[in-house]
DNA sequence: TTGATTATGGACCGATCGGTTCCCAATCCA
DNA sequence: TGGATTGGGAACCGATCGGTCCATAATCAA
């Protein structure tokens, strides 16, 4: 170790997350990313391999992040419909601030995650955890109405069901679709819990 | 009008949708879509504006098959739980096949709608008709087992839920999560139904 | 203070990008 | 048959792509 680094690797990382989650893999530059992240041309190749290897370390990122904080608001203390309605609620609270970005996760396993193993692996894993956080709220719920349900209904299907409705609304909020629609579908999930 | 146009627009408009699902907007070259379509430079920019307008028109013309066929599959005779079931199961069988290419809507949504105004109207379109689809054959349902329910679920909220659920699998599907946990998912949303 | 090591920043690289131009072939209408 | 019109194909365009190189600056250990 001679020379330090200059920049902050958190902070340049952290804007690098946020231009791929705003444009994408493919629309995203180096010459952006270098804007971005505020620093030149050199410093990056020589902190990552190249622009994929940025790109993994942002979708990391995002997951060590976001899909945390998913997990933390679902392990809470509180009422189970409560927690669950907020984690949805998630995929579409972010429309009121007008942005459309969606999901990074969402976002990797539709662009990238057919095209590179190491992504697809990262956006699988990621899924996962989302629908075990479900599972688990699902399971660990002292008042387990759907143990009382007619079905076969077992809280693992039922916190893989969550997950796809979260990405789903994830996607349909991106395509443009009216928030009072997404509200609707949102409300809809709830009310099929108990 | 002189001399006639040599290929096939219906075939190679196929090819460049083809292309276009497979491997995105941006990833995909003037070159490959050439190549695809079976066709030059010059007879390309004759036929469309640009690489953008090949993309709407592949766009437009997956809605026309793809879904449309949704459509049909959501309003023939039959079981209702059998349909829904057999739409959702659209999610996740191409797998079966070994792709993973996805939902060209879906990409589209998530690759181009927040940039690309022309491509988030049809895709919202899109989904709205999804949505429709499945709230039409819910509320056509003889024995509305729904309309029993305690809750106060009403078809269209219900029809919202189901596309999510179904572009959810899709995503889902994209990022590789095993089958057997898209199948439970699936399960799931059907015992919900009624 | 010196030498080894690493970060920085910008000049530079070939490749490829989407798109244009132009000439010739083919067809229609008169 | 001949002029007008359109499609076909390839050469060509500037811009931009992701990535490398190199001279310089900054820091470390000795």
């Amino acid at each position: 170790m001679a020379r330090p680094r200059e920049f902050d690797m958190d902070l340049a990382l952290e804007a690098a997350m946020q231009l791929f989650w705003t444009r994408g893999y493919e629309a995203t530059s180096i010459e952006q990313l270098l804007a971005a992240m505020g620093i030149a041309r050199g410093s990056l190749y020589k902190a990552f391999a190249d622009k994929r290897a940025v790109y993994l370390a942002a979708l990391q990122r995002y997951l060590d992040g976001e899909i945390t904080a998913m997990e933390r608001g679902l392990h809470a203390p509180g009422p189970l419909p409560a927690r669950i309605e907020a984690a949805l609620a998630g995929a579409i609270t972010p429309l009121d601030g007008g942005e459309r970005r969606g999901c990074l996760l969402c976002n990797a396993a539709v662009e990238m995650a057919p095209s590179d193993a190491d992504v697809a692996s990262l956006a699988e894993g990621g899924m996962g955890r989302i629908a075990a956080a479900f599972t688990a709220a699902l399971a660990a719920a002292p008042t387990g109405a759907a143990k009382a349900a007619p079905g076969p209904t077992d809280a693992a299907a039922a916190g893989e069901l969550l997950a796809a409705s979260y990405m789903g609304l994830r996607v349909m909020a991106k395509a443009g679709v009216a928030p009072h629609r997404l509200r609707a579908a949102l409300a809809e999930a709830l009310a099929r819990l108990g």
